[in-house]
DNA sequence: CATCAGAATGTTTTT
DNA sequence: CATTCTGATG
């Protein structure tokens, strides 16, 4: 393979060029590297173990990202490797620019000369159109979004007759999604696991592979899917990437699934230089994939692996450690790690409790302010230090509704993404099908939009001529449109003038010195889709003509249509925000990565957070990884760490009142102050009964030298007030788990019998969901037939056999 | 084939 | 509560 060694030059010498450092490449070697003296002791290990595999611990604030910059840039400088022989993967396409900005800085230069540099997708898109045709797919192969994904799915179950609300689409893309995240082909998928369309979901994972492929595209789970077989499948190409890579650096290793850990031992199985950095009391993305077994068994799977961790933390005050370390250490499946700081003292976490969500916004809006104005002795803060971190996306509201009555300024992060708007997608969709006719999935989609007098019936029409005749589904149009079959007059005219349009369409934009801009914007004009947003009189009609002015004006940084659509399937980004001072709102998985002074962490209620369908619908495993989350929730503060939670909720219409969450419990008494809700008669949480003292009793929290102990054990036995329902049905759950004992590890010990306690139409109780009969069993999974909230999905370890008279379980209020 | 009213149904999200 | 989806009407 001589071609690549010119590549490699080429791409070096482009690098070199780019570098402001002119003298000779020995000399640079031999010159000390300033960079190592900024680093401590750990993080300069994790820098210099070039060699060999190695383990990178990275606790959260640990300077993570800056080791594993350092270590890029230490690569190149001591010459072990040319940029082009280094692969660095990440997971977003957010983080690799950062880490492309990273190194840029640190060896002077840009890192064009970098091309292996990118997420995990992207690295696969460009090995896989190289060698497409070892996956029967052209290199010109089409990226699916979900919702092409999803239509064609629907269309497949369709010609198949099958019952699309029995079983729903959505559901059969999930599952294709979690074979492909274990880089299991059709063959390979489990037998207990096709039980869709009655134990066909094998054979239909086939046929839409098979689709796919006739279709010249690839879904995202393909690109890691495909690339992992074409290495299994041919040693010799496998063999040329395990020798150019002589060096590998992961990020965020712990968010690795099966599919990307398989691509990685491939890849790493000649140089075995491979360097993984992660934490896996981070790791909050198992329910798409991600497995922390990568990280737990890595010294296993990589033998002689060093293992470094990283506990110094740079971010947060010790009491904010302190409160982190005390919640995560109640988890364990864990690699184990203890966060240090010699950051000064400062604040004890601040916990308090509210009557209501609206309360709680109130007060935080409050909170915010005052930070603002630098009250307590404190500096005035920015609203940019500011941030509130939910668990759920619905817990924002009450937080914008508030603000924007005090007129709080505020950004939400995580919203619905620009290249996910509907009018974007239909707007990309006439995009894509004048650049390629071939785009069926496309052309579909906007084949009636706007409205065209095609309904279902035209449409099915249109496909099934494609499939008679063989030809694409606009050439299939173009011949339905001719002959008026299967439609009225008016769809038929409809039709041809879309298709006469397309043809247009098509021919002006391969023209040489076509303007993609202008002929762009045409489209949209002269399609009628501009159009039909301007009649219609919905509020968000303006905005979506506004989305599509910018979605144009885009285009203007590409050289043609062609290169927009490849980058758009692949960077999703959205960082369009007006300038401005604003707190940021978002949800803990958004979170994560990101660090502000003041931290509020709202919603710390049982069922909220730990979210009830986690533990549901995971046991044991998901209330762990609520744990973590609550952990990267903690660690994102620096200085000021709020957390609340409310007696009552409005959800979903209804109110509803919860417990504390149990992670409360979990946090370390001694770095807790428990405040006193304001404008409270008699205090907050609990406060309903005549007399009830809630949180405001006291002030600062236990007595020091009493470790972990925890916070409501003491409230609960320093005060004699606590007598409201709450509290009481609270102290009687805590009896019943036996005083200190972690709720957990009772689990695990119903879990070892839960299998075997239950059969079908034993009477269980559920915390939640009360009584119910089993209806059916799989695995420590059961369905129930509960007598007021109906069929329910539960882990086994969740429901107790209900006896006769009330139990332990019911709780008397 | 489009439109409207009623029912169902509500995590977390990247590529 | 609010959004989305379904199914029965014009």
């Amino acid at each position: 393979m001589n071609g690549m060694d010119i590549d490699e030059a080429a791409a070096f010498e482009q690098w070199e060029s780019a570098s402001q450092d002119r003298r000779p490449l020995s000399e640079r070697a031999a010159a000390p590297a300033p960079y190592l003296d900024s680093l401590n002791p750990d993080q300069r290990k994790a820098v210099e173990a070039l060699e060999g595999p190695v383990l990178v611990l990275a606790g959260a604030g640990t300077g993570k990202t800056r080791a594993l910059t350092t270590r890029l840039a230490h690569l190149i400088h001591t010459r072990r490797a040319w940029p082009s022989q280094i692969l660095a993967v990440t997971f977003t396409n957010k983080a690799a620019r950062e880490m492309k900005e990273r190194i840029g800085d640190l060896v002077g230069g840009t890192v064009e000369g970098m091309p292996w540099l990118g997420t995990f997708h992207s690295i696969c898109v460009k090995i896989l159109r190289r060698h497409a045709e070892l996956a029967e797919l052209k290199s010109t192969f089409t990226i699916l979004d979900t919702d092409d994904q999803i239509r064609l799915i629907k269309q497949l179950l369709a010609a198949e007759n099958v019952d699309e609300k029995r079983w729903p689409a959505r559901l059969f893309a999930s599952m294709v999604d979690r074979w492909k995240n274990r880089a299991q082909g059709p063959g390979q998928v489990p037998p207990d696991e096709c039980g869709f369309a009655n134990g066909r979901g094998a054979e239909f994972y086939q046929l839409y592979q098979d689709r796919l492929r006739v279709l010249n595209a690839v879904d995202f789970g393909d690109l890691l899917l495909h690339v992992v077989q074409i290495f299994q499948k041919n040693p010799d190409v496998l063999a040329d990437y395990q020798n150019r890579f002589k060096y590998i650096l992961v990020d965020e290793y712990q968010d690795t699934n099966v599919a990307q850990y398989l691509w990685l031992r491939l890849l790493a199985a000649e140089h075995r230089n491979i360097c993984c950095v992660g934490d896996d009391d981070q790791s909050i993305y198992g329910w798409r994939g991600a497995e922390v077994g990568n990280i737990l068994r890595f010294e296993r799977d990589f033998e002689g692996a060093e293992v470094i961790r990283l506990e110094q933390n740079y971010r947060s005050t010790p009491h904010i450690l302190a409160a982190a370390s005390g919640v995560i250490a109640a988890n364990k499946d864990r690699l184990g790690k203890t966060l240090w700081t010699d950051a000064n003292e400062g604040e004890k976490v601040r916990l308090i409790g509210h009557w209501d969500g609206d309360e709680e916004a109130r007060w935080i809006g409050e909170e915010i302010e005052a930070y603002q104005r630098g009250t307590r002795g404190h500096a005035a803060r920015g609203l940019d230090d500011m941030a509130i971190l939910v668990r759920a996306s619905f817990q924002m509201r009450a937080f914008e509704d508030r603000f924007l009555t005090i007129g709080l300024p505020y950004r939400v992060i995580g919203g619905p993404r620009f290249y996910e708007r509907m009018e974007i997608r239909d707007a990309m969709a006439y995009f894509r099908v004048a650049v390629s006719p071939d785009d069926g999935l496309a052309f579909e989609r906007i084949v009636n939009t706007p409205k065209r007098g095609l309904g279902d019936k035209a449409q099915q029409s249109i496909n099934w001529v494609a499939r008679q005749h063989g030809v694409t589904l606009l050439e299939a149009a173009r011949i339905s449109a001719e002959s008026g079959e299967g439609m009225t007059k008016k769809a038929a005219k409809g039709l041809g003038e879309l298709v006469a349009q397309f043809d247009r369409w098509h021919v002006e934009l391969a023209a040489p010195g076509a303007n993609h801009v202008e002929i762009a914007g045409r489209i949209l004009d002269e399609s009628g889709y501009t159009a039909m947003w301007q009649v219609d009189k919905s509020p968000d009609a303006p905005g979506r003509l506004e989305n599509l002015k910018e979605l144009v004006q885009a285009l203007e940084e590409f050289e043609n249509l062609q290169g927009f659509l490849e980058h758009v399937s692949l960077v999703m980004d959205n960082d369009s925000d007006e300038p401005g001072e604003k707190v940021s709102i978002m949800t803990l998985h958004g979170a994560k990565g990101l660090e502000f002074p003041c931290v509020f962490l709202p919603g710390w209620e049982d069922g909220l957070f730990p979210s009830q369908r986690s533990m549901d619908e995971n046991g044991v495993k998901g209330l762990e990884e609520e744990r973590r989350l609550a952990y990267v929730g903690l660690t994102r503060a620096q200085d000021h760490l709020t957390i609340s939670f409310a007696a009552n909720r409005h959800i979903y219409g209804r109110w509803q009142s919860s417990l504390p969450s149990r992670f409360i419990d979990e946090l370390p008494g001694n770095h807790v102050e428990v405040l006193t809700p304001p404008g409270l008669y008699g205090g907050g949480f609990g406060a309903s009964a005549p007399g009830a003292g809630g949180y405001g009793a006291a002030a600062t929290a236990s007595p020091s030298g009493e470790p972990e102990g925890s916070v409501l054990e003491e409230r609960a036995a320093q005060a004699s007030t606590y007598n409201s329902p709450g509290w009481r049905r609270m102290a009687a759950r805590r009896g019943e788990h036996g005083l200190g004992q972690p709720r957990e590890a009772r689990n695990l010990v119903v879990d070892a019998q839960a299998a075997s306690r239950f059969e079908v139409g034993t009477r269980v109780f559920h915390q939640k969901f009360g009584y119910g009969n089993i209806t059916e069993i799989e695995g420590d999974k059961l369905t129930v037939a509960f007598e007021k909230a109906g069929d329910k999905k539960v882990v086994a370890s969740f429901v107790t056999e209900a006896r006769a008279t009330g139990g332990a379980d019911d709780v008397p209020f």
